[in-house]
RNA sequence: GCGGGCGUAGCUCAGUGGUAGAGCGCCACCUUGCCAAGGUGGAUGUCGUGAGUUCGAAUCUCAUCGCCCGCUCCA
């Protein structure tokens, strides 16, 4: 992210709005303005996501005898997240500059004392424009009364309106109001480097928290992360299941954070969802495993349709880790506003296991039968974000071809799902909407189709712009049962359909009985 | 959180104080024998929201919400 990424802003809007468009993302409580960081899933985004999260759980749980799954309360107790060190360990209060905006961590700003000037607002002679608005300035070493009242001048200057056209000059004839002083001695309400009052402390609550009881007194937080549920349950899912080192358990789940800033469309939201896997294991086998779970994982990626060289592995280095990690990896994918993380691989060592031991004081070790060692496991953490894979999912399909020809141009919007994300498998058209041997044909293979996959039936316009508005929403195949299925072309050709491809538009045919075997093979 | 830009039909946008618009899309019917834009008809908006100025506000002012860009933050 030092990288000076490129970015196509042009290509981000076009598919933002395609996502609207055809219903695959809307924003959250657009109808009463719009919710900031939250965002809906629409009828084919939540089959594209549904398709993400299945595929992710049967290569990670059901493919593999060393993976069980889990699905943790999303409420969880305070003792849990002060342990882990999400409550109070990972934010400082800051404060900042009301004049210069800088922002200082409030803990590291130095005592200070003198004299502090208090005005209670600024008015503009000969004008209508006031400001009353208390602010104050600590006299620091080296100022005069002079400078200290330019400083307020200054501050007050900010709230200028458009009204005022020669700003330099209102500020010269701008007058303070209501000035008085007071000694102040050990205050840190003062920019030390501007003697400029800065806002309160105020507290950067990175986690979203809620109250219940009778009277709402107890809290609770919504996780900041799905890891810890399982961090909390390793030992009850070890005894319960005859499993021995080294092993993983798996989530896929909704997670939290009070993000200062949400941006670049469903990227960075305040509510989303994780696959996360911990793998525990022997200490001396952390490092090997985070390097095969990498492998594992960029294998995972090919197979969704985002490749291998979309995406950068970055080896996060010293310094730039979490404390408690010996190594991660963030894998990131070219997103069209820039190289972003979609999923770190990170070797958390026993950090997380010591402090759930520590904080709840009950034994957590693993004893290894074959060599008596008593021990903490290591974890090895893949996790990804599901809707940001949900989203490079999107930005990687979408293409528009250009398919002009003559001098006609013609532009193909197509989403280029593999199959097996696609949200809409096959499109059903009979050829002819007033054809009733066709239509009846058409609603038969439907009803074999629909207990498999999801398909959509359409007999509406000419069958070329049925094909297009496929390809928009990233349908694979189409079927359309034509006057050869009726066996107007010959008896060979009867009871066959034209298979048509998203990806080259070709055509083939193929007989009605074999469609369903011929589909499943190509859409898991 | 700070600074800048923006918000009008499903989408893209025009409209700068005086009757709410276009293109595409959508719906119906007609046409159509395999890759969009053919014909006829139709629906859709508290002009993001709220207050103010005005005889009158999509248009001016303020606030608020949201989106985009740049900072800042990201356990």
């Amino acid at each position: 992210m030092a990288n000076k990424d490129v970015t196509d802003p042009v290509r981000m809007e076009k598919i933002v709005s395609l996502c609207k468009r055809r219903g695959f993302i809307f924003q959250a409580g657009e109808l009463y303005g719009g919710l900031n960081g939250c965002w809906d899933y629409g009828p084919l985004g939540t089959e594209l996501k549904r398709n993400l999260k299945d595929f992710w759980w049967r290569k990670t749980v059901q493919e593999r005898d060393d993976v069980l799954g889990m699905d943790g309360s999303i409420l969880t107790m305070e003792q849990v997240l002060v342990s882990s060190g999400h409550v109070g360990g990972f934010s400082d209060p800051m404060c900042d500059c009301l004049l210069s905006k800088a922002r200082l961590r409030a803990d590291q700003i130095p005592a200070q004392s003198g004299k502090v000037y208090h005005f209670a607002g600024a008015t503009l002679p000969d004008t209508a424009w006031k400001m009353e608005k208390a602010y104050s300035v600590l006299q620091t070493t080296g100022m005069d009364e002079a400078k200290v009242r330019k400083t307020a001048r200054e501050y007050y200057s900010q709230f200028f309106n458009n009204s005022i056209q020669d700003k330099k000059a209102a500020l010269k004839s701008l007058q303070l109001t209501g000035e008085t002083t007071e000694e102040v001695t050990d205050s840190t309400s003062y920019n030390p480097e501007n003697g400029s009052l800065l806002t309160e402390p105020r507290e950067f609550n990175l986690m979203l928290q809620t109250n219940f009881g009778a009277t709402g007194e107890q809290i609770a937080y919504l996780r900041p992360e799905t890891a810890q549920s399982i961090f909390c349950q390793y030992k009850n899912v070890l005894d319960s299941n005859r499993i021995k080192l080294p092993f993983g358990i798996a989530q896929v789940g909704k997670s939290f954070r009070n993000e200062i800033n949400p941006r670049n469309f469903t990227f960075r939201s305040r509510e989303f969802e994780q696959m996360e896997i911990e793998y525990f294991c022997r200490p001396e086998d952390g490092m090997r495993l985070t390097d095969e779970w990498l492998e594992t994982r960029l294998c995972f990626y090919a197979e969704i349709g985002i490749p291998r060289e979309k995406l950068h592995i970055l080896d996060v280095p010293d310094g730039e880790r979490a404390f408690y990690s010996k190594k991660t990896y963030d894998i990131e994918y070219e997103f069209p506003f820039g190289i972003q993380e979609l999923e770190g691989v990170a070797y958390r060592t026993d950090y997380d296991l010591g402090v759930h031991q520590k904080g709840a004081g009950k034994p957590l070790e693993y004893f290894d039968e074959e060599t008596k060692e008593k021990f903490l496991p290591h974890v090895v953490e893949p996790s990804a974000g599901c809707d940001r894979t949900v989203l490079a999912l999107i930005c990687e399909a979408f293409d528009e071809e250009e398919l002009g020809k003559d001098d006609k141009s013609d532009i193909r919007t197509v989403m280029r799902f593999v199959p097996a994300m696609a949200p809409i498998k096959v499109g059903i058209f009979p050829l002819m909407k007033k054809n009733d041997d066709q239509v009846r044909i058409a609603r038969e293979i439907q009803k074999t189709l629909q207990p498999w996959m999801n398909v959509f039936y359409d007999d509406g316009g000419a069958v070329g712009r049925r094909y297009r508005r496929q390809d928009e929403i990233g349908t694979p195949f189409c079927v359309t049962i034509d006057f050869e299925t009726l066996g107007e072309a010959g008896e060979e050709l009867k009871n066959t359909v034209t298979i048509r491809h998203r990806d080259s538009m070709e055509q083939e045919r193929l007989h009605i009985d074999s469609l369903l075997p011929w589909l499943i093979q190509r859409v898991r």
